[in-house]
DNA sequence: ATCGGTGCAAACCATTTGCACGTTA
DNA sequence: TAACGTGCAAATGGTTTGCACCGAT
């Protein structure tokens, strides 16, 4: 604690930024952003249009689509693709960079301490002359829920 | 050389493990997986299809689909996503695993002849009891192509 | 003669976009 | 009141599926 930011200051933190850029504050808008804060775990965007219709009835999957697409061009969130299929996931950028451990089964990621890039890949990709932008490393398997009942349901 | 193989030997390799599964040749199969061989990157389905096509014109998209599908099962293919945009990406598994840095501007990827997993990710995957059964690394960026003039088009 | 493979067209589904209206600054 | 944001509906675009026909075994 000290470091730990409350739900409250961080909320603050995101708004300051969206207010800096020109950006209006709508109640979706913060509503997307509660949403992704108080999340435990990366949310597609179904999940989190059944979780804000709760509270905005009127809430439209594109709202959230726009939503998100703002907050990760201002680097406040980041995308978690999901091999190929399946939706995408999004949570907000914590300090502490990482990556994802998805389960193919639930669809779930829990996050892996641990990023690849620090090591000798930035490197090899100098010697490519490749400008890198950015990376994705994730790595699929079964969550510790998911490897009795094997079920993709 | 000697560990090498020569197109007609990839080949051979390949059909042999489909009759052992009991899959039927057909020339569309055998074009889609001598199309992979030929290729020195990653081929889009896209790409895949505008080459087969000048061989095969009735080739149709499903057709490759359906046979990556099945190259893909029986290991001898591997997915590259794209980041969730674009269309995905499959190469041949050639021996040394390896993973990609991925142009964001032409999409076009070259190999990256490093894997994270072989270092600590595992490790850490089973400290949280999660099994695992593949993963994905990928650099995007600009290739060296593209870095000059950087238009997406 | 079978059963898998193919082409075509239609279906899917996540995401994007056009448009008119409502809201924020 | 001027943008920007929103909801709705329609468009997109990659990938999948249903179906009847064809071809490999």
């Amino acid at each position: 604690m000290g470091i730990e930011e409350t739900k409250q200051t961080q909320t603050e933190d995101v708004l300051d930024l969206l207010k800096e850029k020109g950006y209006k504050f709508t109640p979706q808008r913060r509503a997307v952003i509660g949403a992704l804060i108080d999340a435990k775990e990366p949310l597609s965007v179904k999940e989190m249009v059944d979780r804000l219709r709760e509270d905005y009835p009127d809430m439209s999957a594109d709202t959230v689509y726009r939503n998100l697409k703002v907050l990760c061009d201002l680097g406040v969130v980041s995308l978690i693709s999901q091999q190929g299929k399946e939706g995408a996931r999004y949570e907000l950028d914590g300090r502490p960079h990482h990556h994802h451990l998805v389960c193919v089964s639930c669809g779930k990621s829990v996050c892996l301490p641990y990023c690849p890039m620090e090591e000798r890949a930035e490197e090899l990709a100098r010697r490519e002359h490749f400008q890198v932008l950015g990376h994705t490393f994730e790595v699929f398997g079964y969550c510790r829920d998911c490897q009795k009942g094997e079920g993709t349901s």
